[in-house]
DNA sequence: CGATTCTTTGAAAACAGTCAATCTGTGTGG
DNA sequence: CCACACAGATTGACTGTTTTCAAAGAATCG
């Protein structure tokens, strides 16, 4: 629904209403049942897609299937493939629903030309590309410095709001490490 | 020296004399002796850095004194800390350089001042922190999903350019092993 | 309920880290 | 120009962490 949009935008920037016009104008609604892909590997990504709904996981998967986890969006947040819809290569990763879902994509072009005539919404799509590197950069400020323990407690100080949305094994492939590990974590955290 | 960063410039937009001049205008030379400090750990980071010679790397320090390293900067390369400079916080890293170097500095408010008044600055700092950010996705996609040697021999793969400008114990500090480590894996590659 | 997904277990093996010592090359000051 | 210091790389033995594999147990969903 786009009042969730809305409502997400009115809470960083004013917007007339003739800007909303505009901005609704473009949006397509899509909805997601669990597990449907939002986009697979090799097809090229051509829009910016707000979650409004739900949980989507980006991902990898390496040739003996196993799966690596590159990022998690629920409600409120961003997802799709910068990298394709930059370069218009295809894209590496898959994105599918953990939950039902709905997000809202907007094509490329019309993306661009609502930033190029509404200036607070560019800043805010750079001010959002600006924090997502921040994200990355602590993520591999984990990734190079913790154990596998540490990975998993900081996974759970950062998103303690969605962690428990999470399938463990999800977790454990995001942060790098294998499920078994993180159950032999938590066993010993409990014995403390 | 300016003539560096106007090359590097005009070789990716197109600007005026004037603006030229406007950019010139407001940027700092720093020299930097190796083993010297940009920044450190605490420091609020207030500017845009260029670096128009030498090599850089921006790293941590954990309690045990050891380095784990963010980034490399060979010239021709952007540095500083994007947090501090964007939230005012302190740093959590420091910035030294490997070589020596020189770098051009622009204080955060003229940064500003300059994105907002030459179009293409703003879209080519914007372009950038894209680049930067799929670099540092690609980076994550590695830290979880490869060995140790596949890991070092990525970095030589993405790398090759500077590879040879960088101590192995740094590499190692950079792909998250130890130079013990590296030194195994050429060893194993040798033999083969 | 039955099927599927997710989690847990245990034993063995692989992988990478630690520590201390040695080797190598480089550069600097006397 | 040499001696020495210093940073970096290598080695070997050992330790500890994490993965792998196969199986069984729990939880969830239609």
């Amino acid at each position: 629904m786009f009042s969730v949009f809305q409502k997400y935008l009115l809470d960083k920037i004013q917007l007339s209403s003739q800007e909303l016009e505009q901005i609704e104008a473009v949006i397509k609604v899509k909805k997601l049942r669990k597990k449907q892909f939002l986009v697979q590997e090799g097809d090229v990504w051509r829009y910016n897609a707000f979650v409004s709904r739900g949980f989507l996981k980006t991902f990898s998967i390496d040739s003996n299937g196993k799966e690596y986890i590159m990022n998690f969006s629920p409600e409120n947040y961003w997802t799709g493939d910068r990298e394709s819809l930059a370069s218009g290569s295809p894209s590496r990763f898959n994105i599918d629903a953990i939950e039902d879902s709905e997000v809202l994509l907007i094509e490329k072009e019309n993306f661009e030309m609502v930033c190029n005539t509404i200036p607070q919404f560019n800043n805010l799509v750079n001010s959002i590309l600006q924090k997502s590197f921040v994200v990355s950069q602590n993520r591999i400020h984990a990734n190079i410095s913790l154990s596998a323990e540490d990975r998993y407690q900081d996974f759970l100080d950062r998103y303690s709001a969605i962690a428990n949305r999470i399938p463990q094994h999800m977790i454990a492939s995001y942060i790098g490490i294998t499920p078994e590990t993180i159950t032999r974590i938590r066993r010993n955290a409990v014995k403390k």
